[in-house]
DNA sequence: CGTCTTTGACCGGCGC
DNA sequence: GCGCCGGTCAAAGACG
C-alpha cells in the first residue's frame, strides 16, 4: 500500500450520463446506511443481546422501508493502472467482491478520518480495463484531508501531473426513476459511452488533471462539482425525489 | 508497534 | 418461498 497509486498515470474520462442511473447499484441505495454491518456485527458478537445505544441507527433504517437513502454519490471514470487512485485522503479498503458484469473486482474503501464517514467504491470497467470508475459516496467531514501518510497526495506528485492526461470528473445524479433491471449492464455502457448532458469537464494533459485533481484535494474532493448536487441532498433531505440536474 | 490488506461469512433487499 | 446479488464486518496476516 503506500500508495502505489500516485504516479501512475490516470486519466480520467467520466461519463454523467444516466441521470438516472445510479452508478452504483440499485439496490444499494440504502447503501449508505450501516445496517447490515450493524445487524451482521450483532448476530456475530452480540447476538442480539441488545446494544441499546446503537440501536438508533437501526430504527432509523429499519424505521420504515426507506430503503433509498440518498447521500450524495459523485463518480468518475479514470483511465489509470491502478486501481486506487490517491486523492489525498486516507482510504482504509473494508470490502471487495467480484462484480457480476465486469471480471475485475470492486473494492470498498472508507475515509479513516474520525467522524467521515465517506465511502469509496473503486471498480475496473469491464470494456476498458485501463479505465478505473470511482464512485464517492459522502462528504468529507474534514476540510484537509491532507495526506500524513504518503506525504502528499499524487495530486501534489509532480509525477502525477506529467502522467496524467486528461480528467473528467462525472457527475452523477441519481434521479431515482423507475428503472428496474439491467441498471448495472447500462451503467457500464453508459458511463463510457455516453455523453455526459450535465457536467462534462473535458480536459486534456496537464491542465485538466490538475483541475480536477486540484479540485479534488483542495475541496477535499469534489466539493465544486458535487457541491450543487449534494448539498441538495444533504441540506434538504426532505426532498426525496428532487431531481438534482444541473 | 501500529496500520492497512486480505479473505470469508453474513445480512438485507430484490426478483422470480 | 427461494435464490441471487451487493454491501459490510470481523479476524488474521503482512508490512513499514
Amino acid at each position: 500500500m503506500s500508495s502505489p497509486a500516485a504516479g501512475e498515470s490516470s486519466e480520467v474520462v467520466n461519463n454523467p450520463t444516466t441521470p438516472n442511473s445510479s452508478i452504483s447499484s440499485s439496490s444499494n441505495e440504502g447503501g449508505n446506511s450501516k445496517k447490515s454491518s450493524k445487524d451482521g456485527k450483532n448476530r456475530l458478537k452480540e447476538e442480539g443481546e441488545d446494544g441499546g445505544e446503537e440501536e438508533e441507527e437501526l430504527k432509523a433504517k429499519k424505521t420504515k422501508g426507506q430503503k433509498r437513502q440518498r447521500e450524495p454519490r459523485f463518480a468518475f471514470m479514470t483511465k489509470s493502472e491502478v486501481d486506487h487512485l490517491d486523492d489525498g485522503y486516507r482510504w482504509r479498503k473494508y470490502g471487495q467482491k467480484a462484480v457480476k458484469n465486469s471480471p475485475y473486482p470492486r473494492s470498498y474503501y472508507r475515509c479513516t478520518s474520525a467522524g467521515c464517514g465517506v465511502k469509496k467504491r473503486v471498480e475496473r470497467s469491464s470494456d476498458d480495463t485501463s479505465i478505473v470508475v470511482t464512485t464517492y459516496e459522502g462528504q468529507h467531514t474534514h476540510p484537509s484531508p491532507i495526506t500524513p501518510r504518503s506525504g502528499g497526495s499524487l495530486l501534489s506528485d509532480p509525477a502525477f501531473r506529467d502522467h496524467h492526461q486528461s480528467v473528467l470528473p462525472l457527475h452523477h445524479h441519481y434521479n431515482q426513476q423507475h428503472h428496474h433491471q439491467q441498471q448495472q449492464q447500462q451503467l457500464q455502457n453508459a458511463y463510457m459511452y455516453n455523453s455526459a448532458p450535465s457536467l462534462n469537464i473535458t480536459t486534456t494533459t496537464t491542465t485538466s488533471a490538475t483541475s480536477a485533481a486540484s479540485f479534488l484535494r483542495d475541496n477535499g474532493l469534489l466539493q465544486d462539482m458535487v457541491t450543487c448536487q449534494m448539498m441538495g441532498k444533504v441540506v434538504e433531505p426532505k426532498e426525496e425525489e428532487e431531481e438534482q440536474r444541473f
